[in-house]
DNA sequence: CATTACGTACAGAAAAAACTGTACGTACAA
DNA sequence: TTGTACGTACAGTTTTTTCTGTACGTAATG
């Protein structure tokens, strides 16, 4: 084995490593392996790029990095005189941390507050009607006290999603551990 | 529609939405709606009971029950005289938030860095090779950067995940929103 | 001891997701 | 205007995941 294929090997553990746990980050594998490619290219990609590099379809690497984009690990950059697309890695994994974590659970909170705030609407319309037994009522009020229980905490969650934003859980956690 | 299929109605909506994000905990919709469902039961259930209330079979419940309690979403729970399995969802959603977190992203953190320590040392002993081109080399410089910058990542996302699993995070970020 | 109830391993079926090639719309170039 | 290069929508295929039914090991019961 010669020396390129030794630093290609050290590479490919890295990707692999990243393709095996981009699902975190809600994307396949495959898209991991555009990312950690990328991310030891030093320069921006093309769609036909990455399709020659990683042996996969130029269709393929359209989708894929609209994921990546969407969940904002990479960006599309321009250069004068390119007409194709142009992406590369994003360079401060603490901020695409923050983004990834920012995108899905901020869509999380807002899709499940919808649907409490629905559900809490009806229960208590429920309430008021003249049909209802001793034994329903009891019910009703359990599931009130559930959803009530249930905003709370994501609202709790929306504030998390908060500090992580606005980079407050830099203070709890400082990115730069200085040492003496 | 009566009272009680408004209330089914009710309840169907939190858990579907339940199901459509559980996947951010790395589960199957149908973990999701299991969990949801058992939330609103006031009583631990057996297998069994699963496999009725939801029109699924045993197996399946099984297999997704044993998911559920691997990301802490459920615990086992015994009664005297009940030869079954009994389980019920966990109570403290923000423990259930905290456990998913810290299970999933230390195990991320624990194979990354592994491969990250790998990789290094590769790249090290091949910077000592004696075949090795100035280009070859300065590319190798590159890398060994490259890890230190995501080893130093990782060590930043170790000390999160140790923040959640304290409770730090809850300093931070205070479960309750106290009101005047 | 035999019997019964229970959970799950396993293999196959069904469903979902990922990937590919073709075809088309758009935009720049000549 | 015509031609060309590009990205992606879409339909079909492959791969992966999820779900089911059968069969078996284990433990409690009589």
């Amino acid at each position: 084995m010669d020396a390129y294929e030794k630093l290609e090997k050290s590479r490919k553990r890295i990707t692999e490593s990243i393709a095996q746990n981009i699902h975190l980050y809600g994307l396949p594998p495959s898209a991991g392996r555009q990312f950690g490619m990328m991310f030891f290219e030093d320069h921006p990609l093309t769609l036909d790029d990455m399709s020659a590099e990683l042996g996969m379809s130029k269709t393929s690497m359209s989708t894929s990095i609209r994921s990546l984009s969407e969940a904002k690990l990479v960006d599309r950059v321009w250069e004068r005189g390119v007409r194709k697309d142009l992406y590369e890695v994003k360079d401060d994994w603490y901020q695409i941390f923050v983004d990834m974590f920012t995108v899905k659970w901020r869509r999380a909170v807002s899709l499940h507050t919808a649907a409490i705030r629905k559900s809490m609407a009806e229960l208590k319309e429920l309430k008021k009607a003249d049909d209802i037994t001793d034994e329903l009522l009891a019910i009703i009020e359990s599931d009130i006290e559930k959803l009530l229980y249930i905003r709370e905490y994501y609202d709790w969650l929306d504030r998390l999603i908060d500090a992580f934003e606005d980079h407050k859980i830099f203070d709890l956690v400082p990115r730069l551990e200085e040492d003496a």
